[in-house]
DNA sequence: ACTGAGTTCGAACGAACGTTCGAATTAACT
DNA sequence: AGTTAATTCGAACGTTCGTTCGAACTCAGT
């Protein structure tokens, strides 16, 4: 007898370095972490029961257990794929990229693509943060580390390189601030599409951080502002 | 023989016009109510059992029912009550200026000081949004609609008076997305109070929206960006 | 046709869920 | 002190939850 562990355990061995095979147990897996996704996306994790997700994959309630051990560890295997494949495409779009302002731009429109691409798989990952315990979360919290670290280099580079002086933290978390709260009103009928909607909130974004105070001295409070671009 | 409906129906009705006065009963409400809001921001709505609710609030599970019908109300009352009241204070906040840039600062800070007191309820509020279904979601987001018409409105006054040209819907929605994501990250012991991060905010979101193109002309893609503030 | 591993399922488990009910307790007023 | 209304609670309701188990099915290799 093959327990759910030892099949999935054995799925994971079978690929040999960097060429993983699709087996038929990683094909099906995928698709009910798809149908899955969309159920949570609909009715959140701790909403959904696992019948839906039986319902919604066409498979029986047991057969589900057979894939993965937990809905815990259900809900960690579509965060950490959502995760693992945007840093990863992020990596490759910057490479050979050096402006620090493009390579910003690179950032939001990386990120903006898959959201409206992956609306679900995003949505979860967004709404869903905080929702793993102990182990399971701390490793979805060090992929979004390194997602957030490679944030901050991008700004500390434009700043360094325009001279400019603002809170990397708080631009940082303000631009996710714009990007991931998209999940909530973004509406594919009547918005932009992602290359559009990363050109203006890119423009928003970098204006707001560009036309600060440059370093030199002390910033007590802002100074009036007057419109730039003439 | 009181039955909760009936006991709640009558201190509705018991308050004369504009003076609500404070019964037993209101009072002992809002201790369950904000014992309820710290519940619902650790767990989620429906993470959180009523079990948990009566725990919290020191009160039998049996009794909770005696000052609201269901659970599914106890998160409207406790979503009515924060959105209302933040509007309403930005409202008092508002009247009396007539500056454009002004009157944003005043909606960025009105939102950040009641999100940095009120961080329980506020999340309750941001992350909550959705869990609500038919009618108690169809109030709660009249309030919403309300809240975002003003902002749009405030936008709208700041383009018209300084000819700028941007969408007010990505605008408004971003400006959203940066102060609402503040309860994923904040943390009052580092970061800075509500007064400074207003600043910070304002600055980025407002030379964001005011270093752009001036109405005049057909904007394809953005002009190139070059530092302003010199 | 037989084998054995891989895959699926019906049925059930105990626990926890939101809610109800009638009785008991407390508070307010005469 | 006695009466009434407001408030609280223990105990239970029926349902749904996540998970388990052993039997059954599928299918490739012989």
């Amino acid at each position: 007898m093959a327990s759910p562990s030892t099949a999935a355990r054995v799925s994971v061995r079978r690929h040999r370095a960097g060429r993983p095979p699709v087996t038929r147990f990683d094909q099906r897996l995928s698709e009910i972490l798809s149908h899955a996704t969309d159920v949570f996306c609909k009715k959140g994790y701790e909403g959904a029961s696992m019948r839906d997700l039986s319902r919604a994959s066409g498979m029986s309630l047991a057969g589900l257990y057979y894939y993965f051990e937990s809905k815990e560890r259900l809900l960690f295997l579509i965060q950490k794929h959502t995760f693992s494949t945007i840093v990863q495409r992020l990596k490759a779009r910057l490479e050979g990229v050096d402006d620090p302002e493009q390579r910003v731009r690179i950032f939001v429109l990386n990120h903006l693509e898959y959201f409206l691409a992956n609306p679900a798989s995003m949505k979860v990952l967004s709404h869903e943060a905080g929702a793993l315990k102990n182990g399971f979360g701390a490793e979805v919290a060090a992929i979004k580390r390194e997602y957030y670290r490679i944030c901050v280099g991008l700004l500390d580079e434009l700043k360094r390189e325009r001279g400019l002086q603002f809170s990397t933290r708080i631009a940082v978390l303000s631009l996710f601030g714009m990007m991931n709260w998209i999940y909530t009103w973004h509406n594919p009928r009547v918005d932009a599409d992602a290359e559009q909607l990363a050109r203006e909130m890119g423009d928003i974004f970098l204006r707001g951080v560009m036309s600060g105070v440059r370093a030199g001295r002390k910033a007590g409070s802002s100074p009036p502002l007057r419109t730039g671009s003439e």
